[in-house]
DNA sequence: CATCGATGTTGAG
DNA sequence: TCAACCTCGATGG
C-alpha cells in the first residue's frame, strides 16, 4: 500500500531519531531472530530510501533492507517527529507520540488516542510490542516496530548495489535532468502499455497504483498507449509531475493529486480520505472533469482506474 | 465469526 | 498468468 513517499518519510524518521545512536534490535515475533542478533548493539549510520526500498546502514557495512510490500508498516513511538499521521484526521499541530507509516493502520492511531486519555506517563517507554512485530529497533528514547514486510534482511554493500541496480530513477534521489532522461529512455524503449510501465520499478521507482492512476489522468494519457508511442515532451512533463507530487506527498504525508483546491477544500481532502483523487477508486462515479463514468479494469493483475473520454 | 481486499513483489508454471 | 507471501480493517452473516 505504501508508495514511494511513505518510504522517504520513514527514512527521515530514522535519520532524525535513530542515526548516530546505538540500536537494540530484537524480533518480538521471532521470525527475524538471527537478523536482529546480527544488528543488535550496532550504531545506525544512515537511512536511505530509493523508490519503495529502505536501506538502514549500520556499523561495519551491515544494512537492513526492508520492503513493506502490500501491507507492511513501521510504527514509531517515543521521541518521534510526525507532523501528521498518514490516513488520519489528527490536527496538523498535534505532537503525536505514536505514528504509523506504511499501510493505513487505524489501530495505532486509536491506541494513541487511548493513551492520550490515560496519560502518556502511564504508558511507559518502550511500549509493549503489539501484534506480529518482525523487528523492533530501540534507542534510549525512540522505538520503531516493523510488521508485515515483504522483504526484511541483513545484507552487505554488494547486495545493496545489486538491489539498487534493479531500480529505475526516483525523483527524490535522481534529481535534475539525469533521472528524467533515464525515465524517458526507459519508457520510450518499450512497446508496453504506459499503465504497466509506471508500475514497473525498473522503469521508474516509487510509483504505486494510486499515483499511477492519478498521474495518467493528470497527463490525460490513455493507460494502454505503448511507451514507445508517447512523445518525448509528454514523458518529460509526466516525470516532472511525478517529481512534484512525490515531493508534496513526502512533505504532507498524503498523496495529494488534485491541484487548485482552495485551502479549506485541501484541508478537507487531507482529512477526509474520500474525495481525494481524480480517478483512483472512483469507478462508476462521474469524472470530475467531463462527467463520464470512471472505468475500472484489470491490468497485469492490478486495478486500473481511468476516464475513457479525457484519457482517450 | 468468516471472508475479502489492499497504496506490492516474487517465483513457479 | 497466477498463487503465495503476510497483516489487519472492512464487510457480511
Amino acid at each position: 500500500m505504501p508508495e514511494g513517499h511513505s518510504i522517504h518519510r520513514i527514512a527521515q524518521q530514522f535519520n532524525r531519531h535513530f542515526v548516530g545512536d546505538v540500536i537494540r534490535a530484537s524480533s518480538p515475533q521471532g521470525r527475524f531472530a538471527a537478523g536482529a542478533r546480527e544488528l543488535d548493539g550496532r550504531t545506525m549510520t544512515e537511512a536511505k530510501a530509493v523508490g519503495k526500498q529502505l536501506f538502514l546502514r549500520f556499523d561495519e557495512d551491515r544494512y537492513l533492507r526492508v520492503h513493506l510490500g502490500l501491507y507492511g508498516a513501521w510504527d514509531f513511538a517515543g521521541e518521534v517527529s510526525a507532523p501528521r499521521f498518514e490516513g488520519s484526521t489528527v490536527a496538523d499541530d498535534a505532537e503525536p507520540s505514536l505514528s504509523s507509516i506504511g499501510a493505513p493502520r487505524l489501530t495505532r492511531l486509536r491506541m494513541a488516542e487511548q493513551e492520550d486519555e490515560r496519560g502518556l506517563e502511564l504508558a511507559g517507554f518502550p511500549p509493549e510490542p503489539v501484534g506480529a512485530v518482525r523487528v523492533r529497533l530501540l534507542t534510549e528514547t525512540s522505538v520503531a516496530d516493523l510488521r508485515g514486510p515483504t522483504a526484511c534482511e541483513v545484507i552487505g554493500p554488494d547486495e545493496v548495489e545489486r538491489q539498487l541496480a534493479k531500480l529505475g530513477p526516483d525523483p527524490m534521489v535522481d534529481r535534475g535532468r539525469r533521472g528524467e532522461d533515464r525515465f524517458v529512455a526507459n519508457v520510450r524503449s518499450r512497446n508496453v502499455a504506459i499503465g504497466q510501465l509506471l508500475m514497473d520499478q525498473s522503469v521508474v521507482s516509487g510509483i504505486g497504483n494510486v499515483f499511477r492512476a492519478e498521474l495518467l489522468f493528470r497527463a490525460r494519457l490513455n493507460p494502454h498507449k505503448p511507451g514507445r508511442e508517447i512523445p518525448e515532451d509528454q514523458l518529460r512533463e509526466l516525470w516532472r509531475d511525478w517529481a512534484k507530487l512525490l515531493k508534496r506527498a513526502v512533505k504532507v504525508g498524503q498523496m495529494l493529486t488534485m491541484d487548485g483546491l482552495s485551502t479549506a477544500r485541501r484541508e478537507k481532502a487531507i482529512a477526509s480520505q474520500a474525495d481525494r483523487h481524480w480517478v483512483y477508486k472512483r469507478q462508476g462515479l462521474p469524472c470530475r472533469v467531463c462527467g463520464t463514468h470512471i472505468l475500472i479494469e484489470e491490468m497485469a493483475g492490478r486495478n486500473l482506474y481511468w476516464c475513457p473520454k479525457d484519457q482517450a
